[in-house]
Parts: structure tokens; C-alpha cells; sequence
DNA sequence: CATATGTCAGGACTACTGAAATTC
DNA sequence: CGAATTTCAGTAGTCCTGACATAT
């Protein structure tokens, strides 16, 4: 019988919790979570995106998606904006409010990273930033 | 600003939920989830375990643990037996059905795995194995 | 008395389904 | 008409906290 940890797909499966938990910990104070997190950093390297686009790039639901921009649009990071071209569709970007909060917050969130990767040194930190890339490629944007 | 993809944190936690779904996905028919089959593998790696080992090795709450294990005895693939030398502790054992359940899922378990690291190659698939035990090691069991 | 183990109730969050309204 | 986009309601599942009974 194969060992617990003799199972890639369940080592994922474990770090990735551990690692949203991390986030999530250091995401604490500022009233997001990581999902909203991951929704800035998104919008941070578009001019606007659809709805739908964010659903499609970062995996969640569509459905999820509504409350996810219905927070960042209290907190002031986000605005929706009609689309010019479709009249069903509506363009989040982001606003200056959220990209200062993400400058802010870079430092820490790069320590989250840091503590996450502990005992790797920076060639094997990069060797399995390469390989999980490969495979998020395949499925993923 | 970085990119999303460009953190191994965030990479960790999204490839962890396509993980988790893909092993939900193939153990639906069973009745089971991926958190019922973590613990029979666990088991089958001992002579018996007590429910706070079940825990602290597989990372999920003391007070999960109660509902897991009455699922699986339910199923008849686990038992609960007195521990001989403290009586607030049990003794959680796989039975001979649990057993059975392993071997019959053991190569759907395979496939799961393996459509999870897709592109990768054999060799590239034992790289991403040890750097991932290597950080899963630093905190888990 | 403090501590450990298992159990139970409940809350906040997550992932998904199905349906509706609008527009294409 | 069917399909796409967003929204909403509801369900099941997950993760955690706090409390409790029992035993050490």
C-alpha cells in the first residue's frame, strides 16, 4: 500500500491549504481574504477586466465573482464599469485606492511566500516555481 | 507589480484546490471525499491509530476527526477499539472491507494523480515530489 | 488542581447548482 | 430562438472556536 505522502496529488493538496491559510493570516487586519487578494493582483496587471474573464483566469465560480467585486468595491479597490461594446457585461478595474493597497502589502505578502518555501534554497525555490507553472499551464490560464 | 503566476504561494494554493476537486470527483460514486480517503490511507500505513494522531499527521481538526471516523464506520471500513493503556483514547483500525476499498481504488487513485501532473515527465514528476516533501516537512508531520 | 482525549454545537467561509433578468 | 453575462437563492462541505464529559 502506498504511503500518505508517496502521493504527489495529496502533498499538493496539503501545501495548498497551508498556504491559503498563511495568506489568509496575513490578510487578516486589512478585512480580505486571499480570493480578493488574488482578484487585485488580477485587475494589477490588466487595464479592466470582464467578470466573466476573472472568473475564467483565477477559477472561481462565476457566481462567486459578485461578492468578490461587491467587497472590493466597499473597501474602495475596484469600480465595475459599463462595457462599451456589450451591454451585459461589466469591466472591473482597479482603482488607485487598491493599487496602493497592493504596493503596501507586496512586502508582506513576499514573506508569506518566504516562510511558505522555508527550507528551500533559491535553486530549488525556482525549480519548483518552474514545475508547478508547467503544470498549472495545462487547465489553468 | 508582480504578476499572479508569478508567486509560488498563490501557484501552491490553486494547483492544492484543483487537486482536492479531482480527487472528489473520482471518489463521488463512493460516498466518500478526499478527507475520508486520507484517513483510510493513513491507516493502512499502521497497526491502528488513535483519533489524535489521525489529527496532528493529516493536519485536519480533533473535531473533524469525530465525524470522519463515524463515516467510515457507518461504511465498515474503520472501528473504533478501546485503547488497553488510557480510556479516553481509541484506537481507530482499518477493517478488512477498508482494506479491500484501498486496493479497489488504488489505481483510479493513480489516474487522478497522473492527470494531475500532465506535461510533466517522469523525471520532472520526482522533482516536484521531493521539493514538495521537503517543504511539507517543515511543519506537517 | 491542571492537562489530555474525544465529542458536540455553532459560526464563518467555500464550492457548487439552478434559476432569473438582460442582452447578444 | 438559443447562448452568454451577471446576479441571486440555496445546498453541501470545510475549517475553526469554544464548550463539555471523562480520564490522567
Amino acid at each position: 500500500m502506498r504511503g500518505l505522502h508517496a502521493d504527489t496529488g495529496y502533498l499538493l493538496y496539503r501545501l495548498g491549504l497551508r498556504s491559503g491559510q498563511l495568506f489568509n493570516a496575513f490578510l487578516q487586519e486589512s478585512g480580505l481574504r486571499l480570493r480578493h487578494y488574488a482578484v487585485l493582483r488580477f485587475l494589477a496587471t490588466t487595464e479592466g477586466s470582464l467578470q466573466r474573464e476573472l472568473s475564467a483566469r483565477l477559477g472561481y465560480d462565476p457566481s462567486a465573482i459578485v461578492g468578490l467585486v461587491d467587497d472590493l468595491e466597499k473597501l474602495g479597490f475596484a469600480e465595475r464599469r459599463p462595457a462599451p461594446d456589450d451591454r451585459r457585461s461589466r469591466i472591473v478595474v482597479l482603482t488607485e485606492n487598491g493599487r496602493a493597497f497592493l504596493r503596501d502589502t507586496d512586502e508582506a505578502g513576499r514573506r508569506v511566500t518566504n516562510e511558505l518555501l522555508g527550507p528551500l534554497d533559491p535553486a530549488g525555490r525556482e525549480a519548483l516555481h518552474a514545475l508547478l507553472l508547467r503544470i498549472a499551464e495545462d487547465g489553468l490560464s
